[in-house]
DNA sequence: GACATAATAGGAACACGTTCCACTTCGTCC
DNA sequence: GGACGAAGTGGAACGTGTTCCTATTATGTC
């Protein structure tokens, strides 16, 4: 027994705080991958998640904050991914291009998840604002890394540059998600836009 | 009898449907203008343009339908305002930044309604595609004209530009409206961008 | 081990977008 | 001017995000 309680006292504690944030993030992410933002409803999250609704916003003050917290949680993967290896291109452009092609692939691979997170993200307001902070750096960190990969020092043209192609993407797929534009007219949309910022 | 009739009937039909119209988009503009978007409620729309919540639904199906028509109107305001002068500036960034800085500067000073209008631009699903497609065009055309005032046959490279520009004020505005940057930082960006874009 | 405090469960209740229905009024056609 | 379909009224009802409350369980302290 006190074994079994020593043993409990090390999976519980914080670590079952650890655990019940993740079944959260896990659930909203099914959820969200079969039916989109809709289908994110917090009462089926808290049930998926074998967590009580009151559970689910203590550690979520709102849907949208749970979407974007998935939605950070992505990006975080997608940006050890992409550390993982060298970026192929011979030009900055080249590279950006690369780059861009490759999550968007991924997003477009998930179309309803894809929607979610994307309507999340612009529908927060400014008690979301840490979180989606956080996914704004690491979007310009991913293309800043693309255009000059190992450089630190960047100069504000760079940073500048690689925030309007975090705009054009996030309009591209804003357009995309909602239906407004395809999946092909958004990669060309966003290759003119590199074209036009990167000539080098 | 048959003159009041006949009166009747020239004021009625459509027009009592285009007076509903208005009504309806006015007091939409309203509870925006005073509250933003969560104060837009249907019910109090529909209280406000003296109409049945049946009749509001009937004419706008939704309330991003409703918003994004009432964000078109004040568009078309917008691009009639900028077509009666001509733009200063000599060059086509000076151009370009003027409409932008007026434009914003007339968004910023309703920033409730700002608020209201952009959210719901950037809630809208594919239902409400030819809504948004009615404003895109304008933005676009609106910086095109920017750009090269009187040209008629643009080439890609200004088209793809405009809509660059239109897709980080877009992104700019949300950032703006959703508390995660100042007036001054929103001008500041754009007016890089269109820089980085218009290297003339 | 007993107790104070915090966290969780379970679920009722509320707000607002949306739908629906029964009834009335309007516009049109004979 | 009577009949008929379309449009409008008024309001109930439903779904889902959010809040709130009480009972129960886990955590940390003496």
């Amino acid at each position: 027994m006190s074994i079994a309680n020593s043993l409990t006292v090390d999976d519980l504690g914080s670590a079952a705080q650890r655990d019940r944030r993740k079944r959260i993030l896990d659930a909203t992410y099914e959820l969200a991958s079969e039916g989109g933002f809709d289908a994110v409803q917090m009462r089926a999250v808290a049930d998926q998640a074998e967590v009580a609704l009151g559970t689910l916003y203590r550690y979520f003050p709102s849907k949208i904050h749970l979407l974007v917290s998935a939605l950070g949680r992505e990006f975080e993967r997608a940006e050890a991914l992409l550390r993982e290896k060298p970026i192929p291109g011979d030009t900055a452009a080249e590279r950006v291009i690369f780059v861009l092609k490759k999550t968007t692939r991924g997003l477009q691979g998930d179309p309803h998840l894809t929607e979610a997170l994307t309507r999340a993200f612009m529908f927060a307001d400014s008690s979301v604002a840490h979180e989606i902070h956080s996914v704004g750096m690491l979007m310009t960190s991913m293309l800043t890394h693309a255009m000059h990969p190992g450089v630190t020092d960047l100069t504000e043209d760079d940073v500048a540059i690689a925030r309007v192609i975090g705009d054009v993407w996030l309009s591209a797929l804003v357009a995309w998600v909602t239906g407004r534009s395809t999946a092909a007219e958004t990669g060309a949309h966003m290759e003119n836009a590199v074209h036009l910022l990167l000539r080098d």
